[in-house]
RNA sequence: GCGAAAGUGGCGGAAUUGGCAGACGCGCCAGACUUAGGAUCUGGUACCGAAAGGUGUGGGGGUUCGAGUCCCCCCUUUCGCACCA
């Protein structure tokens, strides 16, 4: 059989064949075409979804999954329908070839190319035509509004087909709600386990027949020995459509779903009626646009050699600076006679060239390889530089682009893999989808996506003009976690200046005490420089923590808290004590550097002011934290009773769970709370908490 | 319809993953400085209550000494899919 045919552009059946005649149109398909589409489909589809587990734990759960369902794969078995009175064969795909022995329809869809010739002799075929012309007509017109499911029509054809398990005529019905682009374009109707078929078989007054019986306590239930033919479309209220033990299905008769499917699959595979196959929902991708701009598709048309590609030395295809609009909406590069006419590679005699250009997702594909080589002349990129810089650590980008160009960048990817351009599967290791910034649209109270058609956008440099580019970064990252969408709001950076302006304020107060190294520390510390290290020490190590999570928001947050700790550090600079002056200078330096990710530009400057040369960014060190440092002195413990909070005891941090106990039972707010009661219990969590449970 | 995620102050959002709910910011209120404030600084700000205290994370139940967090039912919103055999 052949399991793909060129004029169709159908996949049949994804075993490999050696070629033939396809059934459906009679086209010769040669072993080579079915190799050439075996690799550019199945292959990649198959390994778009394999090699999900080397990047799932990178990406979000919610892009994977949406990928998934975009590729869509699908476990089943195809079953070929011998025509009665022909030599013609419906071929059908299932999920549930378990399933067959309830089957009392074969339904194809509207676009079947066996339509016309099982009509071909029916007093049928004008009505049946007829029927199929309207479905077309009624879903060309309905491409936009989806919402209501359409109500499922259909027609019988007049011709039946053989069920090959069992010998049973079936009619042959044409339907709407039958898909050419999925699957092999027919199915069996099975209307006691499908709730399409059964809708289906409810309007038509079709039988159904239950052949999967559910199992009850892990037993299987009686089997109700039924002829096939009996109806119960009286007994049953919907489709049962789990997996359970078959029934009314011959020798199969007793076995479970999930081996049913299996060894039916086989059988058919040996009786060579079918067999087992998967199909996926992710359809080729036509790459072509008439347009002038993007990527040439390098090919010469001769009227001797045919179709022949540019060679490598001549590439790249450069396009003219100007080409007219068509107004026919073919590529306006056909108006191009410098560009169009050229020679054959070959044979030299006159040709013309391709005049589409490629789909832009074919550069969003792998600019980031061609970004590692941007100056190479004479290759996309080398391969040794590429492998350095790649694959990429983190891509950042919006989750509307979660399907298509994160699909084709994937694919594009184990493509180049092949060609041995790169060593490895994927192309990006984490993503992260950042939301969308949001505005208000004019006259609702609606915040959408900013775009020109709603003239709900801001403009950037208006923004830098008004903030400053650092203000309005910070304030971006800081009002919401990156992933949610963020509603625009100019009061919200005037904050992230007033922010800036104070730490730029708090730098310049201190810069006259705080000139060249720390170096040693004091021996003393007053309890404010001490507290004021402990929080720099406690920051550094949250906002190092977040930002491999890429909680930006809480970062920026921390950030702040370290700044306001500054502020509550109540000392004249001219008064300081060198302890005073280190704790300072420790804090203001881990701050400016920290900020530095967020607002760049005036992080140098205040490095500068500081009194380092040589720029932040090569001359800074990321601050470490000292665990010891950050350490609390004194821990504030909550006490409850039965659960409710009543006071809170002053502790030191290696307080003996014993010693909290006692604390916690003395205190005087404690006491009036636990008097004339009865302690039942006290709950002691070292470091955190107590709880005294009375009665 | 199916699937997934999420519901926390006036708003954006925190909460070390079962241990002080509301960090940080916006907004708002009061005050200070000021000829002035849409600048700046200080203080306050979940709700009820004069206070003691009580209530509180969409609603209802449950587990637990203890629940925003775990379990069950319901409601709402957002997103995805849309006859995928």
């Amino acid at each position: 059989a052949v399991n793909w045919c060129p004029k169709e552009e159908t996949v049949l059946s994804n075993e490999q064949s050696s070629g033939g005649i396809c059934w459906r149109c009679g086209t010769q398909v040669t072993k080579k075409e079915i190799e050439q589409w075996y690799l550019r489909t199945t292959k990649y589809a198959e390994q778009l979804v394999a090699d999900i587990e080397e990047i799932e734990k990178g990406w979000p759960e919610k892009v994977i999954k949406r990928q998934r369902d975009w590729v869509g794969r699908s476990e089943g078995a195809y079953i070929d329908f011998k025509v009665k009175d022909s030599d013609e064969k419906i071929r059908v795909f299932t999920t549930r070839i378990d399933t067959i022995y309830g089957a009392t329809a074969i339904v194809v869809a509207v676009e079947h190319p066996i339509l016309p010739k099982l009509l071909e002799a029916s007093a049928l075929k004008d009505q049946v035509m007829t029927f199929a012309e309207q479905v077309k007509a009624s879903r060309a017109i309905k491409t936009e509004d989806q919402s209501e499911e359409e109500e499922k029509l259909g027609m019988n054809t007049g011709r039946l087909a053989f069920n090959p398990f069992n010998g049973e005529l079936l009619p042959i019905w044409v339907a709407n709600y039958v898909l050419m682009d999925y699957g092999a374009g027919a199915v069996m109707s099975v209307p006691a386990h499908d709730e399409r078929d059964f809708e289906f078989a409810q309007k038509y007054t079709l039988p159904i027949r239950q052949v999967i019986a559910p199992i009850v306590h892990g037993q299987q239930s009686e089997p109700v020995d039924q002829a096939p033919g009996g109806d119960q479309s009286m007994e049953m209220k919907n489709a049962f459509t789990e997996y359970g033990v078959l029934v009314n299905s011959g020798e199969w008769s007793g076995k479970l779903s999930q081996d049913a499917i299996r060894e039916m699959a086989d059988y058919a595979a040996e009786k060579d009626f079918g067999g087992g196959a998967v199909t996926y929902r992710i359809r080729d991708w036509g790459i072509s646009r008439q347009r002038f701009w993007g990527a040439p598709i390098p090919v010469v048309y001769c009227p001797k050699c045919g179709m022949v590609p540019v060679p490598e030395k001549d590439l790249p295809v450069m396009l003219p600076e100007k080409a007219e609009f068509t107004g026919t909406g073919e590529s306006p590069l056909k108006t191009v006679p410098e560009f169009v006419n050229t020679t054959c590679p070959t044979c030299g005699e006159a040709a013309t060239r391709e005049t589409d250009t490629m789909d832009t997702f074919v550069d969003s594909s792998w600019y980031f390889f061609r970004y590692c080589d941007p100056r190479n002349e004479t290759s996309p990129f080398d391969p040794g530089i590429a492998a350095y810089w790649t694959p990429v650590d983190q891509y950042i980008g919006g989750d509307s682009h979660a399907v298509m160009h994160l699909i084709y960048t994937r694919f594009w990817t184990k493509v180049m893999r092949d060609l041995g351009l790169v060593k490895f599967n994927e192309p990006v290791k984490r993503l992260l989808t950042q939301g969308m910034v949001t505005n208000k649209v004019e006259g609702t109270n609606e915040y959408k996506a900013m775009s020109k058609s709603l003239g709900n956008g801001v403009d950037p440099d208006e923004m830098i003009e008004a903030f400053g580019a650092d203000a309005t970064r910070l304030f971006v990252l800081f009002a919401a976690p990156v992933e949610n969408e963020l509603r625009w709001s100019e009061t919200g950076i005037e904050g992230a200046v007033r922010f800036l302006r104070r730490v730029w304020t708090m730098v310049y107060r201190w810069r006259e005490r705080l000139p060249g190294s720390a170096g040693i520390p004091p021996a003393e510390f007053s309890d404010a420089a001490r507290a004021l290290q402990r929080k720099t020490h406690q920051t550094i190590a949250r906002v190092t923590d977040d930002f491999d999570k890429l909680d930006l928001n809480t970062n920026v947050a921390a950030l702040m808290e370290l700044l306001n700790a500054l502020g509550e550090f109540n000392v004249e600079p001219g008064n300081a004590s060198d302890a005073d002056v280190f704790a300072v200078r420790e804090a203001i330096e881990a701050l400016v550097i920290m900020l530095a990710p967020f607002s760049p530009h005036i992080a140098e400057e205040m490095w500068e002011g500081l009194g380092h040369s040589g720029g932040l960014l090569k001359s800074a060190q990321w601050p470490v934290a000292n665990p010891e440092l950050a350490m609390k002195d004194e821990l504030e413990i909550p006490v409850q009773v039965n659960g409710k909070l009543r006071s809170r005891v002053i502790v030191s941090p290696d307080i003996s769970e014993a010693d909290l106990r006692e604390l916690a039972l003395a205190d005087a707010k404690i006491q009036t709370f636990i008097d004339g009661q009865k302690v039942v219990k006290v709950i002691v969590v070292p470091q955190r908490l107590v709880n005294v449970v009375v009665k």
